[in-house]
DNA sequence: CCCATTTGCCTAATCCATTTAGGCAATCCC
DNA sequence: GGGATTGCCTAAATGGATTAGGCAAATGGG
C-alpha cells in the first residue's frame, strides 16, 4: 500500500496546524495520525512519545515566533521597537492560538538552553537597550516584559477580558505605553 | 463493605490536594478514586466527569485564593495594598502550584460569573482606588496589574528564570515598586 | 535491471483513563 | 425493624499511548 511520505518535520507541522485548530491539549498522537490517514502506531517511527511530539511542537513554534519577532523588530528602536515587538507576539498568539500554547509548554533545562527562547530572551534584552538600564534593573526590566505580554496574553485568550466593555486593543496599547514611559524613567525610582 | 464517605467536598478537596502533588493537569478520576481506595466508577456519583471535577477544583481555588487576598489586604493601601496584593498571590503559587494552576482554568461565562473569579476583580480595583486613575484607565490598569502577576507567577514557576543569577524576589519587589511608581503618576501619560 | 538493505507503515496486543448501566448492601429515618 | 435512599460495586464499551514484530515499498550497488 502506498506510503504517506511521513517525516519528523512533516508530523511535527501537522501537529501544530492540529493544536490551532482543536487547542494544543487536544494534540493526540492518535489525532494526528488520523490527519495523515495512517494507524497510530506507525507516528511512533517519527516521534519517541506523546511527549516528544509536543515538544517537539513547541520548539517549533518557539522557532518560527523568534523568525517573527526578528522580522517585527528590524530597524526600529524605542517605543517603536516595544510595541512592534509586543504585537509580534500578540499577532502570532490570535494567529495561531494552539502554536502559542505549545510555546509554553515547561522544558527542561538543557532542552530549553538549545532552544529558540534564548532568542527570545537576546531580543527582549535587545529592545531594552535603548532604554537607560544598569543591570540588575535589566533583568528585572526583561521579567516585567515577559510577564506582561505573556499575562496579557494569556489572559486575553482565556476571554478574560471580554466581560468589560472597554477595549481590548485600547488597553494593550495603553500598557505598552506606560511599560514605555517607566523604562524611560528608569523603572522603579521611587518618586521625590 | 465499610464505604469511604465520599462527598462531593471531600473529593474536591482531594483533587486539590493532588493537583499540588502531581499537578493539575495530571488529575484524573482514577486518581482520585484510587486515594480514596475506590473504584473509579463511584466518582461519577459524586461529579459528573473528568471536567465537572477540573472545574470543580478550580472554583475551590479561586474561592481559596479570594479568601487569602482579602485577608492580605485588610487595613492596608497605596503601595502596601499593592505589595500585599502581589505577593498573597505569588505566595499561593508557590505553596499549592496545582491549585494555582487550577484558577486558569478556562471557565465558560456563567460560571465564571458565578465564581470568586468576580471577587478578585473587585479588590484589584479597590487596591487601584489607592491611585488617582479616571475610568478607561482603571479598567487598563486592571488588566496590566493581571497580567503582570498572573504572568510573572506562570513563567516563574515554568523555571523561566532560573537561569540567571538574578534573585526572583529582587525582581519581584522591583516590578511592585515600578508599578506603584507609574500607578502614582496616572499610567501611559506622555512624558513632557 | 535485479537483489539486498533499509525503512515506512501495518497488525496485534497491553495498559490505562473515561464514562454509562445496573445491582447489592449499608445507612437513615420513621 | 423495615422501607427508602444512596454509596459503592461489577461489567462493559470507547479511545488514547505504547511496544513488538512483520511485510512491502523504496533505494542503491553491482
Amino acid at each position: 500500500m502506498a506510503r504517506a511520505g511521513l517525516t519528523v518535520e512533516r508530523v511535527v507541522v501537522a501537529g501544530a496546524e492540529l493544536a490551532d485548530r482543536v487547542g494544543f491539549e487536544h494534540v493526540t498522537v492518535a489525532a494526528v495520525a488520523r490527519g495523515f490517514g495512517v494507524q497510530t502506531a506507525s507516528l511512533y517511527s517519527h516521534v519517541k512519545s506523546s511527549q516528544d511530539l509536543k515538544t517537539r511542537i513547541a520548539l517549533y513554534a518557539l522557532e518560527e515566533l523568534a523568525d517573527l519577532v526578528a522580522d517585527a523588530l528590524a530597524g526600529r528602536a524605542g517605543r517603536d521597537a516595544l510595541g512592534a515587538f509586543a504585537d509580534a507576539y500578540r499577532d502570532y498568539a490570535a494567529r495561531h492560538p494552539g502554536r502559542y500554547d505549545a510555546t509554553r509548554l515547561r522544558l527542561d533545562a538543557e532542552t530549553a538552553a538549545a532552544s529558540a527562547g534564548v532568542r527570545h530572551a537576546q531580543m527582549t534584552r535587545a529592545i531594552l537597550r535603548g532604554y537607560d538600564l544598569t543591570e540588575p534593573e535589566q533583568t528585572h526590566a526583561v521579567r516585567m516584559l515577559g510577564s506582561v505580554f505573556h499575562g496579557y496574553i494569556s489572559l486575553e485568550a482565556a476571554g478574560g477580558f471580554s466581560h468589560t466593555a472597554v477595549d481590548a486593543q485600547q488597553s494593550w496599547d495603553w500598557i505598552i505605553d506606560s511599560l514605555d514611559t517607566l523604562l524611560r524613567h528608569g523603572g522603579a525610582r521611587p518618586t521625590t
